[in-house]
DNA sequence: TTAGATAATTGGAACGTTCCAATTTTGTCA
DNA sequence: TGACAAAATTGGAACGTTCCAATTATCTAA
């Protein structure tokens, strides 16, 4: 089969005009007469080019590749995984390809797939940081001046911009929406203890229940993987307490369903016995059952917003970081069994 | 901050060597001396170099450009998440990277998506088409001599490998398991007829139900979105049939989970009032309550298996075509009420 | 010593494109 | 028709690397 490459100078030599004719056709310059360009397109399709973008960006080393990264902590996340969709739609959009690689959550492997991003000329890079990334890891990417924008979790110290969600107020409207409902033992389910996302979280539930004269019981707050197997694991070590609480928020929606599934296990009914919330709202919390009261992050959305940033910065030139914190909002389902729902239902039938 | 961009030349001028020798040093050559390779090292980190593969694939433009692409259907399905997540393992550990790009079910956007790859010199690529795809989408690449590896779904009359599942088999299995435990009338739930994979896994119903002297009752078939929605949508349906059926063998996982979630709401209990069994074996399928029972595909090592072939390939520099179907295996959990399973939760406690 | 072998190193051409300055073609108007 | 402007085209240099053939440095053994 075509063993040869078509390049540029065979197509210039089939059409009969000169290989700059051909390269600024390939670039849709105005500059070429319509006749030509419609002759040189046509040879361009019979012999088959395809344009050798390797070549193009050195010669053009100034310009940009076209070429953005976006590196995520955990593909097998679905929360991660519509992040990575966002993303994908607007670059696409913007004419740019997306390269997309699977930290794992390792710092180790998350340095090497940025070295490789590099090496290949990303213009940009998106990036949900494995734990324990530290600011030195993205030193010498913003020094050589290529944009970062960090999602969902921050880097201390490191001068990029970032868009992580407010979960703080997130967490906190969740616990007042759990108290208003009559709940006192309100647990904290799920999430590794040692992450800034956790602690904002925390800090959320911790203010809410001061908020409502509630008292805050540490055995109440049982940490776990994000999972949905630690989801299932935390509710078991809650309902081992003496005094059970009734109610829970949960690190995020997988420990939510886990959660659910562990009740189930034990005969009880999440939305009816006990009351759960979970955070992201990923795409199957609206048709699980219960549906999932859950605090919305839009992921998707997320990513979206991520990309037009990134793209801002990579345009501007200049990368001058901005700190962005997505607002949130408590989406009210079936799985906390509220007033409001009860209403809903009602009204649906 | 860094603007001017570090060569092999500017390497060799601070080592005292010559260009030559640095891309020597570069290529780990055991030609040079180990005192030389020490110092050009040394100079690299310190001038913060960063090698410039585009400038590398044009040189050597016979050899291979060490990315490999990969194109899914669907990345928000959890299924093709651990899919890539496979493919990146292996792929990794053979120092190549990974160019990840979702299709959206969409062949225009899969052809876009595979024309950039080829622009930016992928050595291989790794594909679950998107409905629609035609062999002749495949034709340029393969044409170019450019190793293509279908996974999942097949495209008729395109001439590259590919690696399926044995989706007659999985699903003959499935249905010979529930008509033993006793249920005579077992639905077929979710997925579109009108793709390879829905007829092959029909066809095993058909088979089996024809096996166990069963009847086929064609109001039990009820075809929806592979999805957890669309789950929820065909149980719906199935309920209301005159003779509701006792069991149901489903298009996959996410269909599986939807239909638990349907019985629910319905006050039947999956697992106890209801037979119920999956297709793919998520990762979820575990640690849900019940634990669904499901054809084990195993996404992560279906996708190990297909990098595997595709290196083969790229390394043979021949691809002479070869479709290998990946062989399935019932496992049997909690929501098919079998009564192993009951033994198996007695000898838990 | 020195011839011969071996180990290290090196300059220049090449890869496929884009950019620049220069040239040729076409168009316009007096 | 000539003069000038505008439009279209063009050859060559450059981008950062690798490869090749050629050169130089170092070693071995008689």
């Amino acid at each position: 089969m075509g063993k040869e490459r078509v390049t540029v100078i065979d197509i210039a030599h089939a059409a009969g005009v000169s290989k700059s004719t051909v390269s600024l056709v390939l670039q849709a310059s105005p500059l070429v007469n319509e006749a030509t360009r419609a002759k040189v397109n046509a040879v361009i399709r019979e012999l088959g080019y395809v344009y050798n973008r390797g070549a193009a960006n050195l010669r053009q080393s100034n310009a940009k590749s076209k070429i953005i990264g976006i590196v995520v902590n955990d593909l097998t996340n679905s929360f991660f995984a519509e992040l990575a969709v966002g993303v994908d739609m607007v670059v696409q959009s913007a004419g740019y390809v997306q390269f997309l690689s699977n930290s794992g959550e390792s710092v180790d492997r998350q340095r090497e797939v940025i070295a490789s991003m590099r090496e290949h000329g990303i213009s940009g890079l998106i990036l949900s940081p494995a734990r324990g990334t530290d600011a030195a890891d993205l030193k010498p990417l913003v020094a050589s001046g290529i944009p970062v924008v960090n999602v969902v979790r921050q880097v201390a110290g490191a001068k990029v911009s970032s868009l992580v969600s407010d979960n703080f107020a997130g967490m906190r409207d969740a616990v007042r929406h759990l108290a208003g409902l009559g709940h006192h033992r309100i647990a904290f389910l799920g999430g590794f203890p040692d992450t800034a996302v956790f602690n904002e979280r925390m800090q959320g539930y911790r203010d809410a229940l001061a908020d409502m004269d509630l008292a805050v019981h540490d055995e109440l707050v049982v940490s776990s993987a994000p999972s949905r197997a630690g989801g299932v694991a935390a509710i078991e070590r809650a309902l081992m307490l003496r005094e059970r609480p009734t109610a829970a928020v949960c690190f995020n929606d997988a420990v939510a369903f886990g959660v659910c599934d562990g009740l189930r296990a034990h005969r009880l009914d999440p939305g009816e016995d006990f009351a759960v919330i979970g955070f992201d709202d990923v795409i199957e919390a609206q048709t699980a059952v219960p549906a999932l009261t859950t605090v919305s992050v839009d992921p998707q959305g997320m990513g979206r917003r991520a990309a037009q940033l990134l793209l801002k910065q990579i345009n501007a030139g200049k990368a001058d970081a901005e700190a962005i914190v997505g607002s949130v909002r408590l989406v009210v389902r079936q799985s906390c069994g509220s007033a409001t729902d009860k209403r809903e239902r009602l009204s649906l039938l």
